[in-house]
RNA sequence: GUGGGUGUAGCUCAGUUGGUUAGAGCGCCAGAUUGUGAUUCUGGAUGUCGGGGGUUCGAGUCCCCUCUCCCACCCCA
């Protein structure tokens, strides 16, 4: 016998985590559609040198690579951007600019998994493609707040960087080779205390006093205005610098205007990682409840993406959402739901001889939208509670043969503890309008055009 | 990928210096006068003690290998 058994960072999923999966993705959708963004999707596999034609050796090491049955070189996608910018290279003359589409897809990455951390996992990601506009900027920005408040959470703070301002402030000094080395530096400041990030920054190659300077500006504590004059002091002069300053106060500006609250939307010098091809504006999301978890939504400005794969000049701006660590976290924060099943009315089999009866009477039912399930066979009433009840199903509907003598079918509602009868015709009309009213009444606003 | 820790019924765990048929709580299943869950009462099932190998008269308890999950690094959703 086959031990059952799968591999490590990649996982089942029960029906209950499931459900929630999917109600996430839902959100998201919704989200992501209410701003305009339209869905694509993209093979899972994609010839190697497309994918690893950004890459970093560390992309490249992470990557799942294998040569395909006929020979040739192929790899699976790691993330949902470099595909997309395959993607709007190849289609960009039929798509036209400026092109929102979102993609939610699993990705795979060769890493050790942890909590939050998987092998195989989900994004959500939502891209602008195709304008400089720091409005599209801005828009990721709400879309970030719009959707993490969809999800039901409160208190989590989006941190905002600009690419151009440490290297601003790098270049202006003739620094600038140490940019890298500066940032991953920089990035630990969460972690480690600002003595090891200074001692880090010196060893990188940084005279003590930029050091000083670049630490001062992450330590910040206070409005992001602050900072700003801070940083707008460190960058000088230089044009590049300049920049990002000014597109942070924009940025920061408007997303209050617009009405994100100001002590959600800070400014972060510290939030330096995320793939490199950022340009411009980065963006992080930490839930203040469970900072360990790491970013649950994290992207940024890429000016030049897609100039690998066409001479069209097509600059970009987006985010990511991880819906895998953003469900390991509501799991570790008691957030999700207890439903596992999608059913919302359970007819019970009480009369072998009405069969056909309670056959007709559930796809009336679902003929309004309604989640209803026939009990497949005539067990004990008890039995049949029981299940709905593990399921957290809301409503059982009983009819044995009193109630069909009478005309009548007694509605169970296993939540609220209350048992009432309604009227049972033969289209079963009355039923439906009262699940309508119960299960639609606060949703769906009334349609007119039905009347 | 590197380093450290972990692994006992579905879940949370207990298991004395290695010694007979491995336990608890919760959950699960069944019953408590014939059609009512979640509460209460009664009864019941369940583990090759992560897997493999070794030491020993004898191992859940010691050693080695391996897998898993967790933590740190790396990197990042």
């Amino acid at each position: 016998m086959i031990e059952p058994r799968i591999l490590s960072g990649f996982r089942d999923f029960l029906p209950r985590e499931m459900m929630q999966r999917q109600a996430l993705m839902d959100t998201a959708r919704r989200v992501y559609q209410s701003f305009g963004f339209a869905p694509i999707d993209t093979p899972t596999l994609e010839y190697l040198e497309i994918l690893s034609g950004k890459g970093s050796a560390e992309t490249d090491r992470q990557m799942y690579h294998f040569v395909d049955n006929g020979g040739r070189p192929v790899g699976m996608r790691f993330d949902l951007t470099v595909p997309l910018a395959r993607y709007v290279a190849q289609h960009i003359n039929e798509i036209g600019t400026p092109f929102k589409r979102y993609h939610i897809a699993p990705v795979w990455r060769g890493e050790r998994q942890q909590r939050g951390r998987y092998r195989e996992f989900v994004q959500c990601d939502f891209d602008t493609i195709g304008t400089r506009s720091l409005l599209a900027d801005l828009e990721m920005i709400l879309v970030i707040n719009q959707l993490m408040m969809a999800l039901g959470f409160q208190r989590f703070q989006i941190r905002i960087n600009h690419r151009k301002l440490l290297n601003g402030l790098l270049a202006q000094k003739g620094l600038e080779q140490h940019s890298v080395g500066v940032l991953r530096a920089i990035d630990k400041l969460g972690k480690s205390g600002a003595e090891l990030v200074l001692a880090e920054l010196i060893q990188v190659g940084l005279p003590e006093v930029v050091a000083q300077e670049i630490l001062q500006l992450g330590l910040y504590r206070g409005d992001s205005d602050g900072v700003l004059e801070l940083a707008e002091r460190a960058v000088g002069d230089h044009p590049l610098g300049r920049e990002g300053v000014a597109d942070l106060r924009e940025l920061i500006g408007s997303a209050k205007a617009a009405g994100v609250p100001s002590d959600r939307l800070v400014l972060d010098i510290s939030i330096a990682r995320g793939l490199d091809y950022y340009t411009g504006t980065i963006v992080e999301t930490q839930l203040l409840d469970l900072p360990s978890i790491g970013s649950v939504c994290s992207g940024g400005r890429y000016d030049n993406l897609a100039r690998l794969y066409t001479k069209q000049d097509l600059p970009g701006v987006g985010a990511s959402l991880g819906l895998d660590r953003l469900l390991a976290a509501m799991e570790d924060l008691g957030m999700v739901a207890d439903r596992s099943s999608p059913t919302q009315i359970l007819l019970a089999f009480f009369e072998p001889q009405l069969q056909w009866d309670y056959l007709r009477l559930a796809s009336q039912l679902r003929a309004i939208g309604l989640n209803v399930e026939f009990y497949p066979e005539p067990a004990k009433l008890k039995k049949q509670l029981k299940y709905a009840d593990q399921r957290k199903i809301p409503a059982v509907v009983l009819i044995g043969s009193q109630e069909w003598e009478q005309k009548q079918a007694a509605v169970k509602w296993l939540d609220r503890e209350v048992q009432t009868t309604v009227p049972l015709s033969a289209d079963g009309s009355e039923l439906r309008e009262y699940f309508r009213r119960e299960f639609f009444a606060e949703s769906v606003p009334l349609n007119l055009t039905n009347v």
